[in-house]
DNA sequence: GGGCCTCGAGATCC
DNA sequence: CTCGAGGCCC
């Protein structure tokens, strides 16, 4: 008999096998409601688990069936990594921007022989992974690297298998897709709403997100949802395919939900056709769509052209023109940024368009609301960029009746007083210069810190920030800048009174009986007592303490750094020591770091109180450097081209790789030019490295690179005749 | 920017 | 049960 953990396997094998069953049942019974098993033979399976156990106590886990009975099946929504990253699409908005993308594409790669168009659905896009052709796990989108666990309400959308049929699939398959709820579902969805008693969804793409949020899947299930496939993330083992429509074929030949909408066509003119034809058809589908995306077919031709920090280069999303309404602009009020940016926004009447209703939308600045020529109380052309951002288009001059009045920037801040200037000639942008003190830019940069951008503090929102910077009671913030943050203690916080704000304006309510301004306790219960929100909110910062370098460089609020900046500066620089000590020359040689961004960050640092801000999470145990921060940088000052594509790296990890080792990635072979990658189907960057006598490595040489570094590389470099 | 869900806290009902 | 706050989707 063979043991493990002192368990006999054959115990363990039928433990396994009466748990999937179990479960499997559990899940038809309670949330499809549509059970398999008979009481009796559920009754016998768990008697026959219970007794295994107990004669074998080391099988009891927390996620055995006996361990979880009577405990309703939910969706925990935890946080988890996606097996590749999740990207977002560019948009073309206008045929020459579609005309743009289809002649860098060309440029890059030659003619491209198949693009293949899609419909662009409405709806969320979603990972399910599928391990041995089993579905194990369904991810939202979310920031394209991490996202919501929502498995068990996946399993509930009958296109989705829970096995793939047919073989041949690999080991591990991450298919991506996009949910959506069809018209005909979402007209049945509201009427069930409204029998119920509850308010109707406003639109299909929201009935859709909140089905998916819905923490008892028995809800979800009952929600027509579906799903249609729009590619893949990991793909392990199995034959690869070598184009998206291959793929998409091998993936319905697996029962995966695949549109028969699809094509793979010759060529720009024919891709517009396409386009054309489902902006006449519109409505054909039974679900709403909002553009058609356009694919480079080919896989090899992908992967030369690589991705952006946010997007492919080898897709586009042509989006159809936004329905336009018309509404009134009854005022134009201004907000501060986190940067001290003085904006202008409408306020409207409020209208439906594209499925919301919308009141309020940016004016950006004062040139902008000049050049669209808006007047407070003009009636307005509205509509919803990308379907999405509220935007004013222009005013309907025909229907003034002298009554509108020019909107004025307002030349001291809003907020505190501090008289507003441009900080160069020719700027867009006016600002608040009191960066220091002025409590709008102190809550929104705290705001900010907290964000999922930055380091993605839950639990604290726009109202906690308020809350800490400028809070009713005590005079003395506890947050005095962001630097505070991290050595909150709870004595301060119970004190702590602030207006309750309205959700949607930000401003203070009142109660409507007395017309007092709202006020309440933030940190602290009727009792007094610490509220749960605190104790979140110390773990959350405990977590945020341990966020990459990057993040901590986003959370400054350094002008002109992101996310993309910031990864590429931690990557390099690798210690917030090193940056804040690099020359701006230093700063600008960082690859994906310009002058601006240098003088941005040398500036930033100029300031006292920055450095303060800085010294004081260092104190608190916020992380400053990252892991191997200190390791060996082997490709220090060597530039890299890569061209081609490589068969064991995509275009982004060989770059990843490269830069890991403190080498610099670029786009085009010069005399500096350490070495040039090329894979199969090279461009002419292969003959300019000849020329300039650049040497060339194929891809064992580039892993030789890696590994052994430049000098070593130099040995297996390709002759100009291989 | 707006719509949705969840959760906690407090009010309200019985 | 209702409301406020936060998070997440596009």
């Amino acid at each position: 008999m063979t043991l493990r953990d002192g368990v006999p396997t054959e115990a363990a094998q039928r433990h396994r096998e009466l748990s999937e069953r179990i479960d499997e049942g559990n899940y038809r019974y309670y949330v499809l409601d549509q059970p398999t098993l008979t009481d009796a033979e559920y009754d016998r399976m768990m008697r026959e688990l219970r007794e295994l156990e107990e004669r074998h106590p080391q099988l009891v886990t927390p996620d055995s069936p006996t361990q979880k009975v009577g405990s309703p099946i939910t969706t925990d929504f935890a946080t988890v990594e996606h097996l590749e990253r999740m990207q977002s699409l560019d948009n073309a908005m206008s045929e020459d921007e579609l005309l743009a993308w289809d002649e860098r594409v060309v440029k890059e790669v030659g003619e491209v022989a198949g693009y293949l168009c899609e419909l662009k659905i409405d709806g969320l896009a979603i990972a399910v992974t599928y391990e041995k052709g089993r579905l194990v796990r369904g991810i939202t989108r979310g920031d394209g690297r991490t996202g919501e666990d929502v498995t068990n309400n996946i399993r509930t959308i009958a296109d989705i298998p829970s096995r793939l049929a047919g073989e041949g699939w690999p080991d591990v398959l991450e298919v991506r897709g996009e949910v959506f709820l069809p018209i005909e579902g979402f007209e049945q969805v509201n009427a069930a709403q409204v029998e119920a008693g509850k308010d109707p969804f406003a639109n299909p793409r929201n009935a859709a997100a909140g089905s998916l949020r819905q923490k008892d899947p028995r809800v979800t299930a009952h929600r027509p949802l579906g799903m249609l496939v729009h590619g893949f993330g990991a793909w392990e083992g199995g034959t690869r395919p070598d184009s998206q429509s291959g793929a998409y074929e091998l993936m319905r030949g697996w029962g995966l939900p695949v549109s028969d909408r699809y094509e793979v066509v010759g060529g720009l003119d024919a891709v517009r056709a396409y386009v054309e034809r489902y902006g006449e058809h519109r409505h054909d589908p039974a679900y709403e769509i909002d553009g058609v995306v356009v694919k480079v077919d080919q896989f090899a031709l992908q992967r030369r052209l690589g991705s952006t920090s946010r997007a492919p280069r080898w897709a586009i999303a042509w989006k159809y023109p936004p329905e336009e309404v018309n509404t009134k602009l009854l005022d134009i009020k201004v907000g501060v940024g986190r940067t001290g940016r003085v904006t202008p926004y409408g306020v409207m009447a409020p209208i439906q368009v594209a499925g919301s209703t919308v009141e309020r939308a940016t004016l950006h600045n004062a040139s902008e609301v000049r050049r669209k020529g808006v007047l407070i109380g003009d009636t307005v052309v509205l509509r919803k960029a990308g379907d999405v951002i509220p935007e004013i288009v222009a005013p309907v001059t025909a229907l003034r009746d002298g009554s509108e009045r020019e909107f004025e920037m307002p030349e001291h801040c809003p907020e505190c007083g501090t008289e507003l200037a441009y900080e160069k000639e020719g700027d867009a942008d006016i600002r608040c210069p009191n960066a220091r003190l002025c409590p709008a830019q102190l809550r929104e940069r705290l705001y900010f810190v907290a964000s999922r951008n930055a380091l993605d503090i839950e639990a604290l929102g726009y109202v906690g920030a308020t809350a800490l910077t400028q809070p009713l009671e005590p005079s003395d913030p506890p947050v005095k800048n962001e630097g505070d943050l991290f050595h909150l203690t709870v004595e301060r916080l119970l004190p702590i009174k602030s207006a309750v704000l309205d959700a949607k304006t930000g401003t203070a309510k009142t109660d409507p009986k007395t017309g007092e301004p709202k006020i309440v306790t933030f940190f602290a219960n009727k009792e007094g007592e610490p509220k749960k929100t605190v104790e979140i909110l110390f773990e959350e910062l405990e977590k945020a303490k341990k966020q990459p370098l990057w993040r901590v460089l986003v959370a400054l609020s350094i002008r002109h750094v992101g996310p993309a900046a910031a990864q590429d500066l931690a990557r390099e620089l690798r210690s917030m020591e090193a940056i804040q000590s690099a020359t701006e020359e230093e700063l600008a040689a960082v690859d994906g770091v310009g002058p601006t961004i240098a003088a941005a960050i040398r500036a930033w640092f100029e300031v006292d109180w920055h450095r303060e801000i800085v010294d004081k999470w260092r104190d608190a145990g916020v992380r400053m450097e990252d892991e191997g921060a200190a390791g060996p940088r082997p490709l220090a000052g060597v530039s890299v081209v890569i061209t081609g594509s490589l068969e064991g790296f995509s275009r982004d990890s060989a770059t990843a790789a490269v830069q890991n080792l403190g080498g610099k990635v670029s786009g085009s072979v010069s005399k500096k030019t350490g070495f040039v990658v090329v894979g199969d189907n090279p461009g002419s960057k292969y003959d300019k490295a000849v020329k300039l006598g650049v040497p060339v490595l194929g891809e064992e040489g580039f892993r030789v690179l890696l590994a052994d570094g430049p000098d070593a590389a130099k040995n297996v470099t390709l002759r100009a005749d291989e």
